[in-house]
DNA sequence: GCTGGCACTCTCGGTGCCCGTTTGCCAGTC
DNA sequence: GACTGGCAAACGGGCACCGAGAGTGCCAGC
């Protein structure tokens, strides 16, 4: 028995079944792939495939569907690179261009991934911690508080309010101006979360509390996971496509995308290109039935992931495709910007 | 007969059908509300409710179930406070006050508030156009590049950077920062926009096409109400609670949800205190058969819109409690922060 | 190793039936 | 005049039943 027409007959499942949303019979195979042998010598092939735990059937007088190992298998061997539309691109690329800011980035980006896969898109902001500081600001407020603004170069801006233990004085505020700048400037986050606490010491002892006050809350900043934990969801709507049973189905994939502890896993564990995982492979059991397609973007200054959420029967070229174009015109935004 | 006992049979039907979802007849209510009359009463009550268009039948035979008409009066005539518990209130206090952040207050308000509700919780970031300038910085890019941040009385931080027209020197920098701060401190936006115009003119010819670039982009920032057009949504897995048919229920909320435009227009009709919208009134046909409760937030330093949406057939009393709660206490924490 | 044929299994849609609920109406009562 | 009890009629939900259709597994034959 040929190797090669087993596996044939399994792509040609896997793409009949996510055409239709149908088991697939030995019938209806042969005549839409011509593959050259009957529906009989199909079905044992197809046999095989099941007890190798390719395929499985709903109930026993029905086609075959693919299992998880089937559609990994399709994924890994199986599927042909499949390009994105020039005119894909080229809208992808325009609408992507229009963003004025980071936030505006992310979010286009979210629309234009749901919209392109007809799934729920998800998208990590920008990675600070690889990111490098391009500015530090001091303000003073009323009181005895003081607001301390970090931009980095991904764009970001974050800001903490602290309070002091003694007002800050405008001759002391210079100071920490400009003996600040020059520490931090260009330094990555992690690098300068250490240097700034050598600062400290260089200033008088008195007012050692308040600057210790200070570095305690940019440090902090420096060293926040917060803004990798901010993750944008969109496309939700996508989710009625499923069009089978909501509580089983639908219900589960909308918690978990409402729980930032799955999401973060989900992006975490993402490393290089593209990557997909199936069913089980998510780590999490209410994402039974799905398949998470993420990619890794931008340069050191911005690294990040996004990803789509869908089921597991889904078009996988076309899935990926679409996150890795996405992934790949959202880095070069991020570290031109 | 008693106009009374009927306004009582309308509210008995309504508090029924929201409690059980299932149209309540003249029996069922008659021994779950002690009305002191006969269910053959209640069922002539019922057909003038019927006829005045409170109520309505799904098919011949069954029991009542109020129209959006019915809803409003129920809200308006007939539902008794109901306040939430101490404990309730206790726990988005503390939940909320742990926030350390504007975009934490908003993130903890859409969570506190969908999950108190079992509804979408929609929430609307504090409006920049009230608030007051609390700090101008302008930072100085590689090349002809500089970042303009603004930072306002409500905690927000605005950032743009902007394409100069010629290299922007050390001198003409600290320049514009003396100028500017003493300009625009403690100014609403719409005033700062203004007076910051002024200000082109007391620089010396030579740099103002510069300083006009970055007027022009404080300008704009100030008066930008993409903030305002911020908004966060959750709870959506909430919406497995209708139950019933996906796709003629659940999935337009789901789409009119990721419509910036339908958010804006259902939040920003808003003004006082909590405001109740059901069915038609919401002005969206695809919100047919939901609710919408509202209500303003914060003073005027920080005034924006939260609200719930959910099924018309929804707890009035009790969202009403809940979203008058929080937007209480997230007027309060931003009015303080 | 492939094929055609055949018996078997299972789902799905349609039909008919019964049961319970609720209504509307009417005649009777306080 | 308002309320009540009784009663026929309407209607959906649930259940069993049946036949059609699709698909499988297996086997004997090429």
């Amino acid at each position: 028995m040929s190797d090669d027409r087993r596996l044939d007959v399994l792509r040609a499942i896997v793409e009949d079944y996510v055409a239709t949303q149908e088991p697939v019979g030995s019938r209806a195979l042969v005549e839409r792939h011509h593959l050259g042998v009957s529906p009989a010598t199909i079905r044992n092939d197809m046999a095989v495939l099941e007890d190798e735990g390719y395929l499985t059937q709903p109930h026993t007088s029905a086609g075959r569907i693919p299992t998880d190992k089937g559609y990994r298998m399709f994924v890994d061997r199986l599927a042909t690179v499949k390009a994105l539309s020039p005119a894909e691109r080229r809208a992808i690329e325009r609408f992507l261009s229009e963003s004025v800011d980071v936030d505006d980035i992310v979010q286009r980006s979210v629309r234009v991934l749901s919209q392109l896969t007809s799934q729920v898109a998800v998208v990590q902001y920008p990675s600070l911690t690889r990111s490098t500081v391009r500015h530090v600001e001091v303000v003073a407020l009323d009181g005895d508080r003081a607001l301390v603004v970090v931009i980095t170069s991904s764009g970001r801006v974050e800001q903490r309010t602290i309070d002091l233990p003694s007002p800050l004085t405008d001759q002391l505020l210079a100071d920490l101006r400009s003996r600040l700048m020059p520490v931090v400037l260009g330094e990555r986050l992690s690098e300068a979360a250490v240097k700034v606490a050598d600062l400290i010491h260089t200033f008088e002892p008195v007012d050692q509390p308040l600057v210790a006050a200070v570095v305690a809350t940019l440090t902090q900043t420096f060293s926040d996971e917060r803004s990798d934990a901010r993750i944008v969801v969109g496309g939700t709507s996508n989710l009625a496509r499923y069009g089978a049973e909501f509580d089983t189905t639908v219900r589960p994939v909308l918690e978990a995308l409402e729980e930032q502890v799955v999401l973060l896993k989900l992006l975490g564990e993402v490393s290089g290109g593209v990557t997909v995982r199936i069913g089980g492979e998510t780590g999490f059991d209410t994402l039974a039935g799905n398949a998470v397609v993420a990619s890794a973007y931008g340069g050191d200054g911005s690294r990040a992931t996004l990803a789509t959420v869908g089921p597991a029967r889904m078009d996988y070229p076309g899935t990926m495709a679409a996150v890795a174009a996405v992934a790949r015109y959202v880095g070069r935004m991020l570290d031109d910007a």
